[in-house]
DNA sequence: CGCTAATCTAGAACAAGTTTCAGACTTGAT
DNA sequence: ATCAAGTCTGAAACTTGTTCTAGATTAGCG
């Protein structure tokens, strides 16, 4: 190898597995959802002791969460470069969620693995959940056009929020159909339309 | 004991060690949640083996979720015989829903390991859950006073209830306030209102 | 350099959900 | 009454999430 390549400091290296144990989560996942996602699995997937897994992620369900996060990081990253085109903020908003919904369906195995971690957390996930409905909240206030909602509009942005998620479960386990989903979600996101 | 006492048939008795199961599943969660709920523990506690438990319930989850439409079926009797005083629909399924509420916050634990095992259900379990589904719609459609529902109304009820089920979990895992659940629920509410 | 604390590894061990098995006990049909 | 099928029991075994241990490696620091 070169001589000139620097060798990574520790932090990069801890930055680089993070990422391989994310990727090989992520992998897994796609491939049989979330009883696919074996802690021994990934630690071998991402060549990485079992213990050392358990100190980057407490536990599964913390992994699949830190999932979840980098999934919608990245789409808000995307979003936020490709604003949507709708008449009100209600129009948005749906579009935008069933823009996701149809990135999700890409990989319904990982959307599935995901989404029940998330809903199977307990109370010590609390924050990093936390995190992932901030995240939720932030695309839809974004598709809106909204910096800065009042509380009622706040509130209207949470049940959104609910019924993208319940849907989202619904239909990953075969119990609602995607025209359900879509119908769900507008119907929803009319709370969004400022009219009263 | 007295000869006039017929002995049980087979029938009674298999629905009695059912009863007991339920019963038993039910006081472990009250003392400790969805953890607290362990199979061996439940089957010891109900004069079952093992193996006939899973008989009657093949997972953790179903025996969780049979304890859900237990509890709610048991909720939409004493709601029908007490219905709701409101001014619209809105408010009035607003009254039942928070009514519901307070209910299972008397005993968290139960609610939390109930609720946590219906989100956490995957496809083979998706009968039971649509049954609890089912329940929770009939229950709203009660509370609205509307027989005849249009196709939009039952999106508007699907919303609803997915609100509820959401801001139920987010209250157990101590990410929402009382107050939250109670304002978004009445958010959600406003969707029942006959006004477009 | 040499020390100390932190991190990583390999692997055993533990916990709880689930499955399996052999045997005993019903039940229902013939 | 007897046979076949189904059910219940007790116990062991298996799976996978999680924890623990002992030793090797590394990082930061005087």
């Amino acid at each position: 190898m070169p001589a000139h390549a620097k060798p990574p400091t520790a932090a990069e290296r801890q930055a680089e597995r993070r990422r391989r144990i994310l990727r090989a989560g992520t992998q897994l996942a796609c491939r049989g959802g979330y009883e696919a996602v074996q802690m021994r699995e990934v630690a071998e997937s991402s060549q990485v002791a079992l213990g050392t897994l358990y100190r980057y992620f407490p536990s599964k369900v913390h992994l699949l969460v830190a999932m979840m996060q980098d999934q919608l990081e990245r789409m808000h990253g995307t979003l936020q470069r490709q604003p949507p085109a709708g008449e009100g903020p209600a129009e948005r908003v749906a579009q935008t969620l069933m823009g996701a919904f149809r990135a999700l369906q890409r990989e319904p195995r990982l959307a599935e693995a995901m989404v029940r971690a998330l809903t199977f957390a307990d109370r010590s996930v609390s924050q990093e959940v936390d995190q992932v409905t901030r995240l939720t909240v932030a695309i839809i206030l974004d598709a809106m056009g909204e910096p800065e909602p009042a509380p009622a509009q706040l509130s209207a942005v949470r049940v959104v929020a609910h019924t993208w998620h319940s849907a989202l479960i619904a239909w990953l386990s075969g119990r609602a159909s995607i025209a359900q989903v879509r119908t769900d979600v507008a119907t929803a996101c009319r709370l969004l339309e400022p009219e009263d």
